[in-house]
RNA sequence: GCCUCUGUAGCUCAGUUGGUAGAGCAGCGGACUGAAAAUCCGCGUGUCGUUGGUUCGAUUCCGACCGGAGGCA
């Protein structure tokens, strides 16, 4: 993956081109904070969402509406159909086009998505080599797990790349199958590009800034809260058109569909399916957040209500100011 | 009113042939460089309904009471 050219800034030291990336849980009001920058800064929004990926995945993703679009350009929404399976890879690939053509337009290309391993992959120079993959071998190695165990499976793993065997937990199956069929497909183990280097370098000057809703409460309300307006806006007729065209094994991961299966067949009321989809979102949601709070490049802004979201998105305007110099800003206002 | 069952962690429940108890889920914390809205790891003291009794010792046995479910030719 070729890397953008870097400049020179005036103290002499590399520079590479700016973006900006709003991360948070969802439901932590990313979308709505991207719009409003765009009042004041001539921004196009790259999406770094797993899920907003799939066409027709609408009302289950909470994808910015087509006038949310219209007002901003955005990138890396309705990019492969739901048969499809996207990837980190051809994500980072796509991603990055993206940006350096926003750069190209002279405007500043902001990262907003809550798939923290996406937003690391347009940012950082991962340099994978591109590993399809093998649905027969990744049974054959699901299979051996399920018959052999877990620990059997990560003594394979063990004797081909024992650097991806420490990092990874024996118990962790899917991820060690992923490793195996890589080096499997690949002829080399994972990250092993690396050689000595690491930690992959930097491609992007970034500002992260985060988002959190704060007592924990009051971000599972708002959860809640979409869950319902979901519910409202169609979602189960969504889901309907959506499985009789079928999902891929990854497009199928996404929180929303899976879930409305059995109520789908008339095997569980809609009170229990929606208590479960409140369920899992906020068990993802805290999971964003882990993934957030311990990244140390993310500046995380707090609010506990409609006046503090305001403070949140005024901050934001002057650290973008700041970080690009005003470049960005706009003519008009 | 009588009979039976039942009352154990926020929820669903297991268990202790008497030595004060444990799972799943939730919750909390964490990992995440190749499927990531996925996957995985760690964290369990709670008046064992209340109250008497038996006992060295009761959540476990017995009685009464309170709450819940069901049954009553």
């Amino acid at each position: 993956m070729t890397e953008p050219e870097a400049v020179r800034s005036p103290e002499g030291r590399e520079a590479l081109p700016p973006v900006v990336c709003i991360v948070g849980p969802t439901a932590s009001g990313k979308t709505a904070a991207a719009l409003r920058l765009a009042e004041r800064f001539r921004i196009e929004v790259v999406s770094a969402d797993s899920m907003q990926l799939y066409r027709g995945m609408d009302v289950g993703t909470a994808k910015p509406t087509a006038e949310e679009r219209r007002r901003v350009p955005h990138h890396m929404i309705d990019v492969c159909d739901p048969s499809e399976s996207m990837s980190v890879v051809r994500y980072a690939e796509m991603a990055r086009r993206a940006v350096r053509e926003i750069h190209g337009r002279g405007a500043l290309p902001v990262i907003v998505g809550g798939t923290g391993q996406y937003v690391n992959a347009v940012i950082r120079d991962e340099n994978f080599a591109p590993a399809p993959e093998d649905g027969a071998l990744r049974q054959a190695l699901e299979d051996y797990a399920r018959e052999a165990g877990a620990e059997a499976l990560h003594a394979r793993l063990r004797e081909k790349d024992p650097d991806s065997a420490a990092r990874i937990h024996p118990n962790n199956v899917k991820r060690v199958v992923r490793a195996l069929e890589i080096i499997e497909l690949t002829g080399s183990p994972l990250g092993a590009v690396y050689a000595g280097q690491p930690r992959p370098r930097d491609v992007f000057r970034a500002l992260m800034v985060g988002l959190e809703p704060v007592p924990r409460a009051f971000l599972y309300a708002r959860i809640d809260a979409r869950v319902d307006e979901m519910l409202a806006g169609g979602l189960v007729e969504e889901a309907r058109a959506l499985f009789a065209r079928g999902f891929s094994e990854t497009s199928l991961q996404a929180i929303a569909y899976k879930e409305l299966l059995p109520f789908l067949r008339g095997e569980r009321p809609l009170a229990e399916t929606a208590d479960e989809l409140r369920r899992r979102t906020r068990n993802y949601a805290k999971r964003q957040l882990t993934w957030f709070r311990n990244d140390g490049r993310v500046h995380m802004l707090t609010y506990a209500d409609a006046a503090g979201y305001e403070e949140c998105l005024q901050s934001i305007g002057e650290m973008v100011g700041s970080f690009t110099g005003e470049v960005y800003a706009c003519r008009s206002r």
